[in-house]
DNA sequence: AAAACGGGGGT
DNA sequence: ACCCCAGTTTT
């Protein structure tokens, strides 16, 4: 949970989902729908996958005891260099390296390391001075080694505004020493994101709503959603809900999400009919792939798309628009 | 070596 | 608006 997303962040999701699956063997067992449910809204869905996978091989493999050699650790899935590292020295007290984004900063002003720090030379010399780090540590030390060099880039040695003066290597600080903290390490520049817009239509009959599965090889894979299109402009709405769905019917704008990602602004508005004949349900279930009724106890238990969840805690999904 | 993956926090 | 985050996998 912890990769690529802050603590603070995690927290609320690791409480329910250790109250869920409290053991290896009841992630092993879960239905992998109720898995990526609990992970819901905190994104990098491959990492649940993943999880799951690695505690199904645990039990097949290591007998449901986690293994404590590097190399095992490293071939589960979803465990990279970083998160072996992680386990090794922190559950195991073994001298393995750690370096992530806390790390890449303390180390890389330390020595004044200007050059690109996501090049592959850079990322050589940063993982050679951790491990030589993390093995001067006193034994049984190791992980604390690793969690402290954390620790101080996460609190002291913040990449805005970096608490020189307080930090216990200022003496010795290349990029202290030389005021350039601000341009160590040094990133490449973010890409711009890009808008997108979309346009759902909420379809409800007898107090259940049309929902399609999205497919499994693209993103959010085997994620529920209401019938959703992408559009060229926020204005192609509900000339596109006429194209797919039929031009007779007369469609109310329910309410608008907004759902920034990294690369993508994403909008979408969320459309509702004035009004429904039997026949056009039909017509509706039979128009969109991999659609089915969903009731609102049911839906507390598939994985919904963030954005649609967003807009189902705003009311969305039942509420007319007020005018 | 890049890109893709999802979302939120801090300033 | 922009940068950053307790990275890994795929292209």
């Amino acid at each position: 949970m912890l990769q690529q997303t802050q603590v603070k962040t995690v927290l609320p999701f690791w409480s329910r989902w250790m109250d869920v699956f409290p053991s290896l063997i009841a992630l092993a067992e879960a239905e992998p729908a109720h898995v990526l449910k609990l992970w819901q809204g905190l994104g990098y869905y491959s990492r649940a996958r993943n999880l799951q996978a690695a505690a199904q091989l645990i039990r097949s493999t290591h007998g449901g005891r986690f293994p404590d050699t590097l190399v095992e650790i490293l071939t589960l899935p979803g465990v990279g260099r970083y998160t072996a590292g992680a386990i090794g020295s922190i559950a195991f007290n073994q001298p393995w390296p750690i370096v992530d984004g806390n790390i890449i900063r303390v180390l890389s002003r330390f020595l004044g390391i200007t050059d690109p720090a996501k090049s592959s030379a850079v990322q050589k010399k940063l993982w050679q001075v951790a491990t030589q780090l993390v093995s001067a540590a006193p034994q049984g030390r190791h992980g604390d080694l690793n969690q402290a060099l954390m620790e101080l880039g996460a609190t002291v040695c913040s990449p805005r505004r970096p608490a020189c003066d307080e930090c216990p290597l200022n003496e010795g600080c290349h990029a202290s020493k030389h005021q350039n903290t601000d341009q160590i390490p040094n990133l490449q520049p973010t890409a711009i994101s890009t808008p997108r817009w979309f346009v759902a239509a909420i379809i409800q009959q007898e107090n259940r709503w049309l929902l399609q599965q999205r497919r499994e090889d693209v993103v959010n894979a085997g994620f529920w959603e209401l019938p959703v299109w992408e559009i060229d402009s926020r204005s192609a709405g509900r000339a596109r809900l006429g194209q797919e769905l039929g031009s007779h019917l007369q469609w109310d704008l329910r309410g608008t999400v907004k759902h920034t990602i990294t690369r993508y602004r994403m909008t979408v508005d969320f459309y509702a009919p004035e009004a429904m004949g039997k026949l056009e349900v039909q017509q509706f279930h039979q128009t969109i792939p991999a659609a089915r009724w969903v009731s609102e106890l049911e839906l507390s238990t598939l994985p919904l798309v963030n954005a649609h969840s967003k807009a189902l805690r705003q009311n969305i999904w039942h509420k007319p628009l007020e005018h």
